[in-house]
DNA sequence: CACACCATCTTGACACTGTCAAGTTTATTT
DNA sequence: AAATAAACTTGACAGTGTCAAGATGGTGTG
């Protein structure tokens, strides 16, 4: 009838969401190190061997898992532009403030996200979503260039100014007792360095 | 007689320094997925319960790869600095360098320094390590803050900067075909930034 | 010198992991 | 109604980290 779930049947019928919804459960409260697949087949309900049979293995939940965190990294970079200021500079701090509260929220698809070598990276749905990841910033930079080639210059050095504040926050890697980076907020290293660092001076504010 | 690997014997004499040659020769050549205390094991020459005797279990052995992750960055970091022209600037650029050419020649020791929860970060050692690494980067600011205040937020701004496009640079994580990070120096990245980044003005350059 | 001690390493077992082949059940199509 | 395809199960396999118990050899003490 209906395309819900199947009542004594055979077929689990959401199968694929149970799994990821079960995966990112198992992350979110134990680390990357807490996932595997037969925790995500138990807490689906479903035997050991399920998820292979929807993602091909474990690199393709991997895969799977990375394409949903770039996803939300989209939506939390775009939610803060709806009350942001209406001048360029705060729009383009307003997303960079959303990618630094995806990664305080989603600590370990964080990491997932960024550890090489293990997710597909030639899957389309993953290259759309990280390909919409860069071009949401890339937007906000849009405003400070005058050209192409320092558009691309000022993109990544905002990429890399955020991603680097992003992870460098994540764990206790830095000096013992006291984390410089913790009383630090991004607006301060953000805000002091925009008004300098773009090639086109900001239009207003 | 000697402190060298006594022969036909039940000791292997220097197990915690193979293991860790072993460790280090996994990750490089397969990534850190490569690992494991069993093949460490194997390669060097030992049974498989042996490594946990040295280094408490996985973790510990993964505590003593980012200590030496640590040890290698600072030499990298200093290392430039023997060649580099004796103004700030430069000195803090080659800082920089020295940091991403540690990160493009150990890409999987890298990916593990900046995995949290994976490895000890109370162990002393690696604490001492990190934090010369903190100091490193500080030390290269210095120069150009004029308060204590300014010079945290500085470093930090740095060190975000230089890592983020560090650990962006790994992998294919952007657009599909082309990545725009690869066809970026650091240094323009870098030096665009730096004559507007400053708190004080560099005293020569 | 003989004895005890102790760190080092081995052996064996355990639960857990991902993957694969083969079988069973259900839905869809012809 | 029969055939086909999809969804899932079952069972087995090699590999993983960890732990307890035992063997081995060097070190120091009486």
């Amino acid at each position: 009838m209906s395309i819900k779930t199947k009542k004594n049947s055979h077929h689990h019928g959401h199968l694929r969401e149970a799994i990821i919804a079960a995966a990112l459960l198992l992350i979110n409260e134990g680390g990357l190190r807490a996932l595997s697949l037969r925790k995500c087949a138990a807490l689906a309900g479903v035997s050991h061997a399920a998820p292979a049979h929807h993602f091909g293995g474990l690199a393709g939940i991997l895969t799977a898992l990375v394409t949903i965190g770039f996803e939300r990294l989209n939506t939390s970079m775009t939610a803060g532009l709806k009350s942001a200021e209406p001048n360029s500079y705060a729009r383009l701090l307003a997303r960079g403030e959303g990618y630094l509260t995806f990664a305080k929220d989603n600590e370990a698809l964080f990491e997932l996200m960024f550890t090489s070598s293990v997710p597909d990276f030639s899957d389309p749905a993953l290259q759309k979503a990280s390909g919409t990841a860069f071009e949401i910033l890339a937007e906000g930079c849009r405003p400070f260039a005058d050209n192409p080639e320092h558009l691309q210059t000022l993109q990544i050095r905002i990429w890399s100014l955020v991603h680097g504040f992003a992870d460098l926050s994540r764990g206790h890697r830095a000096r013992p007792g006291y984390h410089p980076i913790r009383s630090t907020t991004f607006a301060d290293v953000f805000s002091n360095v925009m008004p300098n660092i773009v090639m086109l001076p900001p239009e207003n504010k």
